[in-house]
DNA sequence: GTTGACAACTTGTCTAAACAAGTATATATT
DNA sequence: AATATATACTTGTTTAGACAAGTTGTCAAC
C-alpha cells in the first residue's frame, strides 16, 4: 500500500476511535509531514480521500475538520459486495440460488463507430434470494458476460461472486453505475419476497465494469420497501 | 479557475462533442503537458477528477479511456438545485408553496463532549409541491437554521432557495448527506401528489452544510413512486 | 475602545524532477 | 515459428519548493 493509504487509514482509525472526535481538527498538513515523515502533498492526498469519503471537512486558512459521518447502510451503498456488508455489520444472512442457467443470452448494447447495436451476448445468469436475519429481503439477478468470465460455478454464486471473481479469477473490479426506481412487485416477487399484492419493491440495476474499462456484469436487485435504504455523500462542486 | 478545473472542462467539452469518444483514448498526460502548458501534476488533476465523475477510467501502462456516461436523471443524483436540474433537462416546472412557517421550530441534534443531546432549533420551515410537465411530482419540506439563515423570504421558496444562500446571501454549499427510503403515502402524500391509497412514495432525507461544516438545512423529499429515479456511480477502492 | 497593519499560522495551486511499474512493439535468439 | 529481450511508451508515487490566499491573534496608532 501507498504512503498516502497508510496515512488515510491511521487517520480514519483515529477518527473512529474518537481520537480526533466530531468537530475537532486534524493536525496541519505541515504536522502530518512531521508525524508521519512524508512531503506536504502525499498528506495532502490523504486528506483529499477523506474528504471525498465525507470523513472531514477542510476550511482554507483554518484547517481539516472531522464531520459526522454516517456508516454504511444496509444494502446498497457504493460499490462493497453483499458479504463484505453482511460481515462488517454482522448481519446474519443466507444466500439462496433458485436459478442458475450457464448458458443464457442477454442483449448488449455495442459501441460500434455508428451508434449503438444490441446484439445477443452469452452469459451466466443466475437468480439468488438473499435472506436477511431469517427473511428474505433482497432478489438478485445477475448476467455475467462468458467472454469475460467463461463460467461460473454455482459454488460462487452460493457463496460470493465478488470474491469468486477477484480471489479466484485475479479480476479487478473498476467502477460501476447504478439505477434506482421503484416498482409494483410482480408475481416472481411476491413469491421469493413472501409479500402482498399491490406491494412495491426498489429495483436497483446496475452495471459492473473491470479497471480496464470491461463492463462484465448486468446486475438487477429487487429489495422489499421495507427493508430498502440507501446512504449517498455527496459535494457540491462548481466546475 | 485554477488551471485543473479549465483542462477538465476542456476535456469534457471535447468528450461531449466526440473528440474524444466513447471507448478511445485522451491524449497522454505528457502530452497534455505540451497541449495545454501545464505540469504533469496539473493534468493529472483533471484526469482525476473526470475519472471520479465517471467520464474516463485510468489504465497504467496504457492511457485514458472514455467509458459510458450517463447524464443526470431526473430528480435525484449528486447535489444540485432542483432549478439547475431543471434547466439542464429543459423540464417545465412549478413550484408551488403550500405552506410557510417562518417562525418553527425543528429537534437538532448538538454534539457536545457527551454524548448527543436534542434541542428545539428555530427554523424556518417550507413545504412545497414540484410540479413536472403540469404533473405534481415531488413534496419537498424544508428545514432551514435561523442561526445560519435568519429569515427566508416566501418568494426564495418559489424560486430557488439554492440561488437564494448562494447568490444573495454569499453562503458556499459544501456538502450533504442523503438518505433513500420506501413508505407508503401519507394522507398529505396523497392529496398534494394526487396518488391512490396504499401507494407508496420514495423518501428522500438529506442534511446540507456549508463548506465551514454547518449543517444548515434538513430536507425531507417525497417523490411518487412512478416518477421516481435515482443514478450513481461508484468506484471500487481498496482501502 | 476601535481601527488598522502586521505576523504567523492555515490550506490552495503549481512546478520540475526522479523513480517505480505496467503495456506494447520491434528485434534478436533459439 | 516461438521465445526471450530490450526499449520506448504509458500511468503511479513521492519529494521539495515556491507563491497565493484565507484566518487569527498581537500590537501600535488613533
Amino acid at each position: 500500500m501507498n504512503k498516502a493509504a497508510l496515512v488515510y487509514q491511521d487517520l480514519l482509525q483515529k477518527i473512529d476511535a474518537e481520537v480526533y472526535p466530531i468537530g475537532s481538527y486534524l493536525p496541519s498538513e505541515h504536522q502530518l509531514c512531521e508525524l508521519y515523515g512524508i512531503s506536504r502533498e502525499t498528506g495532502r492526498k490523504a486528506l483529499a480521500t477523506l474528504a471525498e469519503d465525507g470523513y472531514i471537512q477542510k476550511i482554507r486558512g483554518k484547517g481539516s475538520i472531522v464531520i459526522e459521518h454516517r456508516q454504511y447502510e444496509f444494502p446498497v451503498s457504493g460499490i462493497v459486495s453483499y458479504k463484505e456488508l453482511a460481515e462488517k455489520l454482522h448481519i446474519k444472512t443466507q444466500n439462496i440460488v433458485y436459478d442458475y442457467q450457464p448458458d443464457a443470452t442477454l442483449p448488449v448494447a455495442d459501441f460500434t463507430s455508428l451508434g449503438i447495436e444490441l446484439t445477443e451476448a452469452p452469459v451466466t445468469a443466475i437468480k439468488r434470494v438473499r435472506v436477511i436475519d431469517g427473511e428474505p429481503a433482497i432478489i438478485d439477478k445477475d448476467y455475467i458476460l462468458k467472454s469475460v468470465v467463461p463460467e461460473v460455478p454455482k459454488q460462487a454464486a452460493e457463496d460470493s461472486l465478488y470474491a469468486y471473481f477477484e480471489n479466484q479469477l485475479g479480476l479487478t473490479i473498476g467502477y460501476a453505475t447504478k439505477e434506482i426506481t421503484m416498482a409494483p412487485a410482480t408475481d416472481e416477487d411476491r413469491e421469493h419476497l413472501a409479500i402482498s399484492k399491490g406491494a412495491y419493491v426498489a429495483v436497483v440495476r446496475s452495471v459492473t465494469s473491470l479497471t480496464d474499462a470491461r463492463a462484465f456484469q448486468y446486475t438487477e436487485s429487487r429489495h422489499r420497501a421495507d427493508r430498502f435504504s440507501f446512504r449517498d455523500f455527496a459535494r457540491r462542486t462548481k466546475k
